[in-house]
DNA sequence: TGTTAGCACTCTCTTTGGTTGAGTGCTAAA
DNA sequence: TTTAGCACTCAACCAAAGAGAGTGCTAACA
């Protein structure tokens, strides 16, 4: 049996139904709403063909069809022509708004994350790269009193990240200047992943050196050192979690409270990324998932690169009767946009 | 009718009963499962005169009882006593929990309302200082390459808040250290909130001065100065707006739906804790609170001190029927854990 | 040969009515 | 004043009936 020309427009008709309503599809509602042609008679022997192609299924005998997996795949495949050849037009847009208060990377994520749900009205998320492999390009101490001390990481992609330090001791505020130009100067070009190994040595060079204020330094490096190779492997922020709780198929307290469960959970997502794809779209439906939690539900992520490496991930999961086309075309604009004001303010390399 | 001995014990039993089952309370289930040696008639009696003073209510004619706000509210005021009478053991332990990876203000809100979320199984909130008021004590500049500053604003109580700027015109970066110096100067001792009417004066005096860094210096202040005074006024954080999904009272997900959107809201928020008052600590029963969306709740707000000053609340929100006893100690402690944590390394006066 | 009208059939959903059980209020006795 | 007894109420549960949406099959039609 072959998926002809009209077996497709019906698929298509239903799964569209579907995705808008939630209910089981009829012959007559699809004959009616979407000019075929034909009658509803004719529709339910093309609905049985394509159950038995395996398209869609029968919650029971006498009700109307809804869509499988694979019935699913075979949409999204069709949309993926279409939008991946599509320029989405407002990608300006979309930086303007992510852009706005987004002076640092981590600002970057969140507006993102956050406009990916309010557009898409699913759970997002978003990982945040792996620092651990960046290289360290300054290090700016700031005092705040004597004791407590801004350390200020400038990485080589212009990344910032900042750590308080308390220290035991005061410092001679008066030497901070020096001691973060040592700093800065014996650990340029280390990576964060660094720090655990090189540590010992460094401080017995600096023991073995005893310039001016050595000693301070080497009060505050073993401090400094641990802090930042306690910095997080990943991290991953999500938005718009409760946004299931307006879908019908979560209308029971139960189920929404497992998926929200799951969803907070920061780890299993972090896992969850680790297994979609790294192309620059990828989808996974109801069962393709890896995870057991997930089996109703879509997964659409989109990678973001820095100088050309790919550093995160951001995505979208919502059920399997989810707005593809929406929220395809989402995720793709915001992850363009994304790479585009990451690759502006950040890239090294890429300065105007 | 008076409030005699065993009507209070049955109203406590009664109170007792709803707020671990949620469900009426009849006569039976009290004299069963607290021994108080009568019959299930004499305590319907005993009811019967609870109802009419207005401490319970029947939903149908032939259910239990369930306690009224006033009933609630009698039992606050009871347990009161005795809270503000014991000294909570385990606030050091709490101290650890908060103070752990909390070398920032920001890091000490947001632990708290994690643990308060977590301790109580409700709904926890934090109101973080408006700092508007604070004075600047120090400004310090990092450049990050020489378009990229990030500007870190050290405050009088030690609270540090980072902005990162981004210039349009590159900026000689030997000169860093000499405008942050100025700029220390200049602003130091004028509260946030002044920023914008100082700004003009200020560049005026400075286009006059025309030292070495001047040029530099005027270039950045206008930026500095309004990013600064864009900081937010207030900020709310909360923690376990889910947890609600676990408590009978919102199995409906549409319920549930309206508490979430309520309080995700973070202006409702910032406005309801505005009418909470200002003890150490504040309780609202069901109609006592102000909005129409919070009326089968009760609120719970502890204030928080530096250098004996209110300057922010924190609070939890659960159903009328809520845990009084573990949820007032709990907010009570935190609230005195955080009190600690912050008059120790934040407090100028109050240094070892 | 593909399409369609007609019809019997299936299954969920809703409604209806009866039953159960928890709980009450009232009365009369202890 | 307390309590046992009893009639009464009402939500919750359950089963049966009916409605409605939808199907599959058959036979007629273009």
């Amino acid at each position: 049996m072959s998926l002809d020309k009209r077996k497709v427009t019906i698929l298509k008709a239903i799964i569209n139904s579907y995705i808008d309503n939630a209910e089981a599809v009829g012959s007559r509602t699809i004959s009616k709403k979407y000019e075929l042609g034909v009658s509803p008679a004719t529709i339910r022997n093309e609905m049985s063909d394509l159950e038995e192609m395996g398209f869609l299924i029968q919650p029971h005998t006498s009700s109307g069809r809804i869509p499988t997996d694979k019935a699913y795949r075979y949409y999204v495949d069709d949309l993926w022509k279409k939008v991946m050849g599509s320029n989405n037009p407002n990608i300006s847009q979309l930086k303007n708004i992510i852009e706005e208060k987004s002076e640092e990377m981590d600002s970057v994520f969140k507006n993102s994350v956050r406009i990916l749900s309010q557009f898409t009205k699913y759970t997002s998320f978003i990982i945040a790269p792996q620092l651990k492999q960046s290289t360290i390009k300054r290090i700016q101490l700031v005092p705040i009193t004597d004791k407590r001390i801004l350390l200020v990481l400038v990485l080589q992609n212009n990344i910032v990240k900042q750590v308080m330090l308390n220290l035991n001791n005061p410092i001679p505020l008066d030497q901070i200047d020096k001691i973060s130009a040592s700093l800065s100067e014996k650990l340029n070009g280390y990576k964060l992943e660094d720090m655990d190994s090189i540590k010992d040595s460094l401080i017995q060079e600096l023991y073995h050196l005893r310039e001016g204020s050595t000693e301070s330094l080497l009060v505050m490096l073993p401090f400094l050192m641990e802090q930042i190779s306690k910095f997080e492997d990943f991290n991953v922020y999500s938005d718009g979690l409760t946004n299931i709780l307006d879908l019908p198929e979560y209308n029971d307290v139960v189920k929404a409270r497992e998926f929200i469960s799951f969803v907070e959970d920061k780890n299993s997502l972090a896992k969850l990324f680790q297994f979609t794809g790294e192309n620059d779209l990828n989808i996974s439906i109801g069962r393709e998932n890896e995870y057991e939690e997930l089996r109703d539900c879509s997964l659409i992520t989109a990678t973001y690169k820095l100088n050309g490496k790919l550093i995160g991930k951001i995505g979208v999961i919502g059920p399997t009767r989810m707005d593809y086309n929406k929220v395809i075309l989402t995720v793709k604009s915001i992850s363009n946009a994304m790479n585009e004001i990451i690759s502006h303010n950040f890239d090294e390399e890429n300065k105007e």
